[in-house]
DNA sequence: AACTATTTATAAGG
DNA sequence: TCCTTATAAATAGTT
């Protein structure tokens, strides 16, 4: 409850601290984290939903895989909650869902044919028709998108740069090596 | 920081105290402990992902039937990604059922595979196969499309902002006119 | 919306 | 995984 203090500095240890928001390094850390931290998000949904009445769905899949869920009704409910709530805003965009097998030609056309022109619109053309809101929804869409490859690309240059290094490591320890054999 | 205490019983305040974890009474309390709750959660669902590489759907429907979502890559993709999960039997492709049909039939649906893939990517979704090169022509496209859309979106703006104001001065001319007539 | 005492979550360690 | 404990973070009640 209470550290003893002077001046500021904790005597007894150093080792508890902030941590910065990245990915965990260390593979067990980062386990044991995730357990952790997991166990007191669903705390703090099923708590948000008891206080306010709240209808909430949290889908959670681990690094490996592993699929956790928690919904305070049924997951399938909220999901097809947020479908209507979707569908009704989203602009003239026939639903992703596939159902190959039932489609006539003539509905396979319709749908390529919005396709075409959805993809037209996120390329900022075929623009005339709409509404200022669905512009924004568009914006706020392509904005979005945006982000997600941005953010995946920047990684994938991480990655590249992460690589490129450890090889350069590899390759000095290498050539140390092999000075030490000549000499 | 530091609280004055007399063994154990603070001397400032004895109102701030723990709660229980049942539904709020007081609306106005239980509108801003839910704005409040909401905002943690969802910053914790956000650590969670970048902590431990874990791909999260967080769904909040208020008592009002407002919806907030968070979705570490994209919510469809995460939605998706539980369907396939769930369902034990999923067969990819009914091969055998599609020798009845025509060439034509099959080639639109080659096409539709790939302009839904298409906006699947330009909305941030299925980008694990994708060269850095790839990525960065995408992420190009976005970004041209969305200028363009900003671009319309804005001159909308301005232009309703130039229809409101042309009405707002004939408004007021008629206004004058109708004054002058009274007086 | 801002403030702060208190509660709660959690990082590090065992 | 569970336990412990110091510290960080969230938040309940108030202004």
């Amino acid at each position: 409850m209470f550290s003893l203090y002077v001046i500021g500095f904790p005597l007894l240890e150093m080792t508890r601290k902030k941590i910065q928001i990245k990915k965990i390094d260390n593979l067990s850390s980062r386990q044991v984290t995730f357990s952790k931290r997991r166990k007191g998000l669903f705390k703090k949904a099923q708590e948000l939903s008891t206080l306010c009445d709240a209808d909430i769905a949290l889908l959670v899949f681990s690094a490996t895989n592993k699929l956790f869920e928690y919904a305070s009704s049924s997951m399938q409910q909220v999901i097809e909650r947020r479908h209507r709530h979707t569908t009704v805003i989203r602009l003239n965009r026939p639903s992703t869902e596939m159902q190959f097998e039932s489609d006539s030609t003539n509905v396979l056309r319709q749908k390529l044919e919005d396709k075409t022109r959805e993809l037209s619109r996120m390329n900022g053309q075929e623009l005339h028709g709409l509404t200022l809101q669905e512009l924004q929804k568009l914006e706020e869409l392509l904005v979005r998108g945006l982000t997600n490859v941005s953010k995946l690309k920047d990684e994938k240059i991480r990655q590249q740069i992460r690589t490129l290094k450890t090889k350069e490591a590899q390759l000095m320890e290498e050539n140390q090596k092999l000075k030490q054999v000549i000499v």
